[in-house]
DNA sequence: TTTTGAGTTGTTCGA
DNA sequence: GTCGAACAACTCAAA
């Protein structure tokens, strides 16, 4: 058994629980883990922006851990997966090619393209689920059907097969001896040409250890307050697991079984209540991947069909860059788009409420949101994405009512009551007291000229009137029926 | 096939 | 200031 293996590495960045890696150190033969960059074949979904930094820190730490087992991360570029992997097979004589599954519609066809291509010349190939607890096809109702309801999905979940622990990463990898021409990663120009990424730098340390951090982190300082406080945009409430969950740095099991095991140890039912909530979330993702893979469909079009004639803004390219920007003059939502504009990520609960800020006041479409967070988030996951949109728009998967139109007013008060995270993020907004800093434009002029702002110079006026915009979705919505 | 109960994350109005 | 009800049906999942 001595011709290599080649694994195919993508968005499972980890040497833990990694079932491909795993089977190939079994197997005996060198190991030869190969990363093909092929932006061409992701089609509208290639990497945005925020996406491309994070990977090439990420492939950067990777390759290292790799080199600590004995084996060489190959960096290659192509315009097709296939004609690479053919190429490889040849210069190497690899007889095996092992991957993790992955779950997108377009990845989907291409793996089994792979799959079937290989298979005709005689090359052992195996995909192994390692992404997700529950593979999307194993869960269903009781006529076979997908889920389209998180509660009940979630309750089959418990009581389907309890998840296999996580794998422990390969003791060490056989090196392949050949030489092999391999690019090196700053050859594939992920990182920015100008320097925008010393916010997302600052704030991240990208990588399988920087991972482990996280959640170490998380399960000791966040988890057991977890249900309250994940809601408060200024406290450090939640698990920032995200980015390494969608690059892989992290597996959901590995999750999984440490966040159980906190809660197994616990004798405090709120400890275990807020733990078991976590868990929930770590499940809602799965459910996004279930939709996904259930109705690839969903990527551009609403799950409810209703929607498909809702007359949706085109041509507010103002209101749209005035949201991109953080310049609404809403406080809570110009915070949240301008934390994502610094450091690639936003907080969940502040996700919301600009989504349905964009969706609801601003009556621009949820596609135009996603390809704004796909661009700019360094968690974006096609799957996880497209679904939390369609779900604020109400046009998806167990949606929000239509008449829940969140209050930007509202909202920033009773989760941001001092103003720390708009003040964090709104630096003009600094001297503005907690009174009125989520509604500048109802202080008097001596308040503002306190505090140092001129309403429409220093800091925009209300692009729209929430109170006449909720009206007007409300009919809309009405009318759509 | 039909029936029944239930459904993440809100807001507003009126007492 | 606080509280409960109304919002408007509809679709899903299971019995």
């Amino acid at each position: 058994m001595s011709n290599p293996t080649i694994v195919l590495v993508r968005n499972d960045l980890r040497l833990a629980d990694n079932p491909a890696l795993l089977a190939a150190a079994r197997r005996g033969a060198p190991t030869i883990p190969v990363y093909i960059y092929s932006p061409q074949e992701d089609g509208d979904w290639s990497f945005g922006g925020a996406t491309k930094w994070w990977l090439h820190q990420s492939l950067t730490a990777f390759s290292n851990s790799l080199k600590e087992k004995g084996a060489e991360l190959l960096i290659l570029k192509d315009e097709s997966t296939l004609d690479c992997l053919e190429k490889l097979l040849k210069k190497t004589g690899a007889e095996a090619v092992y991957w993790n599954r992955r779950y997108e519609p377009h990845s989907i066809e291409i793996d089994k393209n792979l799959k079937t291509r290989l298979k005709e010349v005689d090359v052992e190939v195996r995909s192994f689920p390692g992404n997700l607890i529950f593979e999307p096809w194993t869960i269903s109702t009781g006529s076979g059907t997908p889920y389209k309801v998180y509660t009940p999905y979630w309750k089959a979940c418990l009581e389907a097969e309890t998840p296999a622990p996580p794998l422990s990463p390969p003791e060490s990898l056989k090196p392949f001896e050949g030489t092999l021409e391999g690019l090196q990663i700053e050859d594939l120009k992920l990182e920015p040409k100008i320097d925008w990424a010393s916010g997302m730098e600052s704030f991240w340390e990208p990588g399988e250890s920087g991972a482990e951090k996280r959640l170490r982190q998380f399960i000791d300082s966040a988890l057991f307050t977890y249900k309250e406080d994940r809601n408060l945009p200024y406290q450090d409430g939640v698990s920032y697991l995200s980015p390494y969950l969608h690059f892989g740095e992290i597996s959901p099991r590995q999750i999984w079984q440490q966040v159980k095991e906190a809660l197994d140890k616990t004798d405090s039912n709120s400890k275990k209540e807020n733990a078991r909530v976590y868990l929930k979330e770590i499940v809602w993702r799965e459910f996004a991947h279930h939709i996904l893979y259930h109705f690839p469909a969903t990527l551009e079009e609403p799950l409810r069909e209703n929607f498909e004639k809702f007359p949706w803004e085109s041509n507010q390219k103002d209101l749209y860059k005035a949201w991109c920007k953080g310049k609404t003059g809403y406080p809570i939502v110009d915070a949240g788009m301008r934390q994502l504009w610094t450091t690639g990520w936003m907080h969940n609960r502040v996700r919301m409420i600009v989504a349905s800020f964009l969706t609801k006041d601003l009556l621009i479409s949820w596609q135009d949101g996603a390809k704004w967070f796909w661009d700019t988030l360094v968690d974006a996951d096609l799957a996880s994405n497209t679904f939390g949109w369609q779900w604020t728009a109400g046009c998806g998967a167990d949606a929000a009512p239509f008449f829940r139109i969140f209050n930007p007013v509202l909202q920033g008060k009773k989760f941001d009551p001092d103003g720390t995270y708009v003040r964090e993020w709104v630096p003009e907004l600094k001297h503005a007291p907690a009174k009125w800093i989520h509604e500048p434009w109802e202080a008097s002029t001596e308040e503002l000229e306190k505090a140092g702002i001129t309403i429409g110079v220093d800091y925009p006026e209300p692009v729209v009137n929430h109170g006449e915009a909720r009206k007007k979705a409300l009919d809309i919505y009405a009318s759509i029926k």
